[in-house]
DNA sequence: ATGAAAGCGCTAACAG
DNA sequence: CTGTTAGCGCTTTCAT
């Protein structure tokens, strides 16, 4: 078969040990010596192996990249940016979808233990992610992404989502809206708590009293907003507003609303978290908060990368700044403001 | 750190090689000492050094996929499919994005090599994708997935792209048009290829005289969508239809449509490959032919393992059936019939 | 600066 | 049915 290192040493003549000095680049070594092996390697067409290496270097030149839901098109953007990063470091990405299933994300962690990767970066299907402490004491570095992991010391890379809703439901009670439905995921993931936090704090800071049949929560799915909003337009009394956690409860929440021949905004308005880029398609436009996607996925892969490179240094929280872009889609109710 | 297998075996006071032989399912193992091994595992809470494992067995437990554009949702499906079997059978998944990059590919296909996977999909940059053979040649197994591979035997899940597009094409002819412009990938790949023959066989079939230029290639981008349908309805006597060769070339043409301020179908009509979750917020509906995503990934997960187990079984090529969806998108043009 | 030799943790002949 | 033994291909002391 291929070529190995032992004989990467015979054709230049030196030891094994040599060869592997000159592949790792570490120093001690002359330059004849490096000429000599660097040509047989070219000759034999050599390429280490990267399982032989791994093992007895303890440590795998592989990331591991757990999301919660691969259907989410907010985590590709994600995933993509990691990918360019890991693959410019020459690291490979084991990608594991927990399909916000605990006890898959649970035995994916197991996986990675078990493949000795450098580090994992995960998107955590709840904030106790208790499996997660199996990676700190198997050693394996970990950065949380779009959800904090409560009670753990690891680099986490978030937006503000509380500040950005906040701003988000004010500018609709701006608008004159004062009933505002909230379709959000459970509040065991930071998201769907803080985005629920962000909602009742605006209301609260316009002295509003939150109304409990109007916030809804559930799997971060398109099922769960179109279920949801099916339910919140059936109350006696429904919102003029409706505030989607994300773009899967998103598309559910425009099925429900295409299906009653609702229009948006004089029937009912409608704001969400993350920007899709074919958005645009849609006539009103819509209001959304824009998350820096790509910005995400970079900052996580360069803090695991640092980290590996130094396991001891001092934990980071990097918080992104996501954009809130108005658009039609939540125009003034009835007339309220201009 | 961890417990290993020695560990194992000195607890349940046998030998490694017992140890080995009921971890890994194999025949000859005493019920007596098959029950001390998995208590003694389950003691130490052991789980095998997959690295050790691989090294040893020259092969890994890890499926390499190697997409050509992982922002493109419909490989998104296929992903998410292939994880799912992958998972059931205790793969794991190193996932590549060659961003349409012949030499992206081909640094990831050695990369495939040195990591010993025990098979990869792919789907190819281009039919020619030469790279794969060193994958042959390492005897490691390959399915190609949506586009085939040129004069190689390898297992290949694509659909019927040259029937669908014909159907599709045929159906706007009928509806009245003539000039029928259509913006497809470029024809290294196949897809890109076979969905043009499709294309020219339709207006062979009823008698019309392909423009050349109402066919327009790129990289199968949205940027390409966009510029590609810019320069068609810009021609003095621009197309009255239009065909977008994949769900990015379509987002594209719908922005470079929507700033023109064009109204489909009566300025243009639109048809287009691949259906996505968000297409029902579409007014008119697009009609557009829809892949089986799913049955795509399962297919090649599928294909894959089988090969896995069996190298030397004959090889095959499975042709899925794609539904065309008529939908508003593509009405009669001028009122030509009915 | 270089080489010899000892493993990393596991599997697979080969005996018994 | 079970144990002994020899590596998989590489990295890394420890000498020299």
């Amino acid at each position: 078969m291929s070529a190995k290192l032992s004989d990467v040493a015979r054709r230049a003549g030196v030891s094994t040990a040599s060869v592997s000095r000159v592949l790792t680049g570490k120093p001690h070594i002359s330059e004849e010596v490096r000429r000599r092996v660097l040509a047989a390697v070219d000759e034999l067409d050599f390429r280490p192996n990267r399982l032989a290496r791994s093992l007895r270097s303890q440590r795998a030149q592989v990331l591991g990249l757990i999301i919660s839901d691969i259907q989410n098109p907010f985590f590709i953007s994600i995933v993509r940016a990691i990918e360019d990063i890991a693959y410019q470091h020459r690291y490979s990405l084991v990608l594991c979808n927990a399909d916000e299933d605990a006890e898959k994300e649970a035995l994916y962690i197991d996986l990675m233990i078990a493949e000795k990767v450098a580090g994992v970066i995960i998107s955590p299907t709840s904030e106790t992610a208790t499996s997660c402490k199996r990676l700190a004491d198997a050693g394996i570095p970990v950065v949380a992404i779009d959800r904090r992991i409560h009670n753990s010391k690891v680099d986490t890379v978030v937006v503000d989502n509380i500040g950005a809703t906040y701003e988000l439901i004010s500018h609709l009670i701006a608008d004159g809206h004062r009933r505002i439905g909230a379709v959000l995921g459970t509040p065991v993931a930071t998201t769907g708590y803080e985005r629920r936090a962000g909602y009742l704090q605006a209301l609260q800071a316009h002295q509003l009293a939150p109304a409990p049949e109007l916030i809804r929560t559930g799997p971060p799915s398109q099922a769960t907003g179109y279920q949801m909003v099916n339910q919140l337009l059936d109350l006696p009394d429904p919102p003029t507003a409706l505030f989607l956690g994300n773009s899967l409860l998103l598309i559910g929440a425009l099925k429900a609303i295409h299906e009653r021949d609702l229009h948006i905004p004089d029937d009912v308005a409608l704001v969400a978290f993350d920007e899709m880029d074919w958005m645009f398609v849609m006539k009103p436009a819509l209001t959304v908060v824009a998350q820096p996607v790509y910005e995400i996925g970079k900052t996580a892969a360069e803090l695991i990368l640092a980290r590996i490179a130094n396991h001891a240094k001092p934990v980071q929280e990097v918080v992104l700044k996501s954009t809130l872009k108005i658009r039609q889609s939540c125009a003034p109710h009835a007339r309220v403001n201009e």
